[in-house]
DNA sequence: GGCCAGGACACCA
DNA sequence: TGGTGTCATGGC
């Protein structure tokens, strides 16, 4: 089976039996980049707990974080680690799209390229936080290529001994530009992806049936 | 106590 | 261009 048939075909049994799993788990396009700085190397654990003292600041806007300061900004973004870095990279993100364009959604009416190359000169947004603001915040088009989605393709044995971008890319065209099912694609590929058994090539069955004896069963080879 | 988590970047050869 | 060190907290 060619791969945009070996998508389509995860996509659907992966939907049917786990559905709309309601991705990013943000509130507002703010709140998804914001997440998206926080959660660099972490687990969302610890970047829910940074949210929310950032709420209780009223800071999950970029117009009000960039005029927070550096000290209030770390300590209440401690907990998702690396909060000095990120700290910068809040702030000056921040402060780049609100002076600019006074919102994200003023810069997602730029186009999907303009963004991409303007966030992509910013310190602080790698090629898996530009997807995921692109996607998440934007509602652009976009696949998130990340850790989770490399794996898993690699283990299920759609990507051989190299990662193949070009590959991956093509994923919007083969969910036709759909930006939910792309949301949710990625969200089913990273929730499943927490359970899955560490074996090599993954069993084709743990990925697309968690009654499968090894699903959450981590430990085998 | 070690390892890993929804990375990115600077530095070096 | 590719490999390596650094940033740091928290859960298991």
């Amino acid at each position: 089976m060619n791969f945009p048939s070996e998508i389509l075909n995860i996509e659907h049994v992966l939907f049917s039996q786990y559905g709309d799993l309601k991705w990013w788990p943000a509130k507002t396009p703010d709140e998804v980049l914001i997440g998206a700085i926080l959660t660099q190397n972490t687990t969302w654990k610890n970047v829910e707990k940074a949210i929310d003292n950032l709420a209780s600041e009223n800071l999950l806007d970029l117009g009000s974080l960039s005029n927070a300061s550096r000290e209030k900004i770390s300590t209440l973004i401690k907990s998702s680690g690396f909060y000095n870095q990120k700290t910068e990279r809040l702030l000056g993100i921040s402060r780049k799209i609100y002076s600019e364009f006074g919102s994200l959604h003023n810069l997602s009416r730029q186009g999907m390229q303009f963004c991409i190359d303007y966030l992509g000169q910013m310190k602080g947004i790698g090629r898996e936080t530009m997807d995921s603001i692109l996607l998440y915040a934007m509602d652009f088009p976009r696949f998130v290529i990340d850790k989770y989605t490399i794996r898993f393709m690699t283990r299920y044995g759609l990507l051989q001994d190299h990662i193949d971008i070009e590959k991956l890319e093509s994923i919007p065209d083969i969910l036709n530009h759909d930006i939910w099912r792309l949301k949710n694609f990625h969200a089913l590929i990273v929730e499943l992806s927490k359970n899955f058994c560490r074996s090599e090539p993954l069993c084709k069955n743990c990925i697309l049936n968690k009654n499968c004896k090894y699903y959450k069963d981590k430990s085998v080879p």
